[in-house]
DNA sequence: GCATAATATATAACAGGTTATATAAACCGT
DNA sequence: ACGGTTTATATAACCTGTTATATATTATGC
């Protein structure tokens, strides 16, 4: 077989493996929110919930809160408008700010996140990246190799079954 | 100043941060690459040097041995033939696959990365990663904390400064 | 108080990742 | 040896990130 070579490579690729853990980490974090019934993109709920605790924001604020570039917040703002989970409108006294706000659905749409997938997601990575302490990249090791063992989607499922069903 | 929400979130947001990390880490190596003069895109460097370590490679492979899909391969694939760094043709036996080779351009590309660049790269980030130890998360501040303090550019000039020049 | 500079957001173009699906070649069973 | 399945790659459509630049509004200095 052909192994892993950004793996291998160490420090070298870093930048690269590190994007490709967080694609693998979105990707297991949507099945659950799809599988919760929730209509979000995963990479947006950072967004809600900032709106949703720190309160009405301008695109200006969301950026720099996470640390995203303002052209890359204006489109998701754009996209959850379209959705009906935020509202939009300039600002009164500076009318060249925007202030994007959450709409009932959209507060609700946190709400039940919260409730439903935020622990588990919590608990079972915090479970998966426990006993590693090693350095860095050896604890990246070990992630990627959990992940492949098993996703975070089955992880939780079994979870669910021991305690909730027959 | 509004802060780093998706920092504050731990394990909520890893995927979101770990892409975010690697983002920046690429950026931060595409300026060491720009600096030293060399035409390739950072995160194509994996690409060629898998097929110079390990020889010509079909598509298949390269997408097994970079842990990215199919479809991504071709695209990079596509790009660096046109760049004139790599050759594809049909397989001999097989005409379903295609044999993906360095070109000279290509091999001296990757020369030049890893006598010029990569051991500024390996040396440097592992300085980074050098003294934390504790769990994933304060691994994952500190790398952040200290790209934001100085780049990795920037970190590689003042050694470069203080060994070769006046 | 008007011209200029600075600031906030929008838009365009590109990178590189994904999934789903189409196409072409090879394999296989009868 | 031909029809159906599998396999390898290509293509399309989308996501989300980027930088560079345009537009609109506010602030400022003379």
């Amino acid at each position: 077989m052909v192994e892993d070579f950004v793996r291998g490579k160490g420090y070298l690729t870093l930048g690269t493996r590190f994007k490709r853990i967080g694609d693998r980490l979105q990707a297991d974090v949507q099945q659950l929110i799809d599988a919760a019934g929730l209509a979000v993109q995963t990479g947006q709920y950072p967004l809600l919930a900032a709106l949703d605790e720190m309160g009405p924001m301008t695109i200006g604020d969301l950026a720099a809160a996470l640390g995203v570039s303002q052209p890359g917040v204006t489109r998701s703002v754009g996209q959850l408008a379209k959705q009906g989970v935020v509202t939009v409108r300039r600002g009164s006294r500076d009318q060249r700010k925007r202030r994007v706000e959450l709409t009932e659905k959209g507060r609700t749409l946190v709400a039940d996140g919260r409730q439903t997938i935020w622990p588990l997601i919590e608990t079972h990575l915090a479970d998966i990246c426990a006993d590693t302490d090693g350095p860095l990249l050896d604890q990246l090791d070990a992630l990627e190799t959990r992940l492949q063992e098993k996703s975070l989607y089955s992880r939780v499922m079994e979870t669910k079954e021991g305690n909730t069903n027959e």
